[in-house]
DNA sequence: CTCCGGGATGTTATATTGTTGCGCCAAGGG
DNA sequence: CCCTTGGCGCAACAATATAACATCCCGGAG
């Protein structure tokens, strides 16, 4: 395990700790997987990687991302179908994803936006904000090709 | 009918004709579908009301709003899995969507993004914008209950 | 006119994604 | 001890989406 999903690991634990949530063996196995990959990763991608053998039935997965989700330590990329850790772990609200639909990097960005209002006084509970595009690593990358 | 479905309709068959494309039958059917509904409608709801007897399958319907969608006249909203029509039918790329989670209507503002830079020198070609929440008569009805 | 080619649609099957319902078990409070 | 509660295993299923191939129709080339 490198370092960085490690510390990861062990700020969720202390996060959950002080909230009462139990970050159980299964929600923490998905995290570690989540954090270790570099891309998105789909449920049933997680499910295989979480018993080889086959074992594991989608409900545990799902539910293991949903704790997590709420929890605020992953994020569902929604036009995607996936999952990415979410990596400032402070988890306040909604985040503003940036997608690199070359390598898959996953660049993330936090605006407080619940409560605010939206034209005519539309009332913002929950916002789902992703960008697809080039990391500057990409763009600069296939700009010289 | 209701006026303002026919007229959208006409204009969206002008927009086509001006593009080259053809807004055909099927198409034209699924779009009316979509603007006469007051929220966003799922696909297997538009494979069921263009054929009552269940004759149409899916590729029909995943079709039409493939071409709809690239042809800028609907919209699909990510986080729903649902569709709905494009109100402003000049489609200039990325649109932002408030839903209201109580009536399901919903409100579409126009943000030119594509293009533009994101941290880091990310290059965003396409964003999804969907903002949940209520809009201002469901709110307001909620406050006086 | 005939033939050909491309786009649109029909048809069948299948892949992918997500949920429901039930039961077991272990931890904790009375 | 008993009972509740939350987490998990398990089986089945529901919902969403696509692949692959056949057919039809129309418009242009010969």
């Amino acid at each position: 395990m490198t370092e960085h999903v490690s510390l990861a690991l062990s700020a969720a634990e202390r996060s959950c700790r002080s909230k009462g949530l139990a970050l159980t063996p299964v929600r923490k196995r998905v995290l570690q997987l989540l954090l270790e990959s570099q891309a998105p990763v789909k449920a049933y991608d997680l499910l295989a990687a979480l018993k080889p053998g086959g074992g594991a039935q989608p409900p545990t997965v799902y539910r293991a991302l949903d704790f997590l989700t709420r929890a605020g330590l992953v994020h569902r990329i929604e036009a995607l179908n996936a999952y990415t850790a979410c990596l400032h772990a402070d988890g306040h609200g909604s985040a503003e994803l940036y997608i690199c639909e070359d390598c898959g990097q996953v660049e993330e960005r936090h605006r407080k936006i619940s409560g605010e209002a939206g034209p005519g006084g539309f009332l913002i509970s929950r916002s789902v904000i992703e960008h697809y595009g080039r990391c500057s690593d990409c763009a600069s990358a296939q700009a010289s090709a």
